[in-house]
DNA sequence: ATAAAGATTCAAATTAATATGAAATGGTAA
DNA sequence: TTACCATTTCATATTAATTTGAATCTTTAT
């Protein structure tokens, strides 16, 4: 099978040379060379931010907590008894998505009601388009 | 401080007796019971599948390489230079993203290039859209 | 006060994800 | 064929996330 012709000029990055093929150089170059591509990439904190946010919907556990939510406020007893996991283990769960601010809970005489947020709503819709 | 009058009733679900709040209890009952709420939750194969969709994108490295190809189709040297880190490395975090369709390789010569999907495209989109 | 119910916190154990470096693979050109 | 370059694979080490069970905290009822 013939192969493209590729041929290869060096480029110079972050004290690295090295080649790479010309129809991905001469594009590079179109766009502003390696310069141009960094500048178009989101700076790391926002990176680890954006992560941090999707690695708290990266469980099982807390997208079904999430899910049971969406259908109405519930306190911890009902939510752990569609989950069916320990006390602590579903409060350490809850913690996350409170840290995201997926869900909030307020306090109600002896139980604690959580809610989903706006936020939750929309990361949940999110992860179902992702799925397509 | 004066609490708000939510006394309770036992619910039976799976096995479980547990006192749930009035309000909790109404709604859950207008909407079908425990029974109701769980079939609004998706199929834990669902949710397994999604949240390993999600996990994929829980990474600030993962995430460079994503807005790097966002730009244009890299050679694995060039997405070398911009995340700064070595080949096995850099090559895991490829394998993972290719798992989930985000991007695409294709050999050309020497070279192998990368592609962001359309799926890979709308995964960033929507990582974006829950950052606000 | 004291006890009981609902929920969280903490430290330790377990499991899963990521990182590392050496060896292997696939392609190209001499 | 041999050598070489770009990339991946593999086994192992390291680090991070999750689980577990005991102790603690908060609120309500006695």
């Amino acid at each position: 099978m013939p192969q493209t012709r590729t041929r290869s000029r060096p480029v110079k990055c972050c004290d690295v040379t090295r080649d790479i093929p010309d129809p991905i150089r001469n594009e590079l170059d179109k766009k502003g060379g390696m310069e141009g591509l960094l500048a178009r990439i989101p700076k790391q904190a926002a990176l680890y931010a954006s992560s941090r946010l999707t690695q708290a919907l990266a469980d099982p556990i807390r997208l079904t907590v999430m899910y049971a939510l969406l259908s109405q406020p519930l306190c911890v007893c009902v939510i752990k008894a569609v989950v069916q996991i320990a006390d602590s283990k579903l409060s350490y769960h809850l913690t996350i998505l409170k840290e995201q601010e997926f869900i909030v809970g307020e306090q109600q005489g002896n139980w604690i009601i959580y809610h989903i947020t706006d936020r939750g709503r929309q990361a949940l819709k999110c992860t179902e388009k992702m799925g397509v």
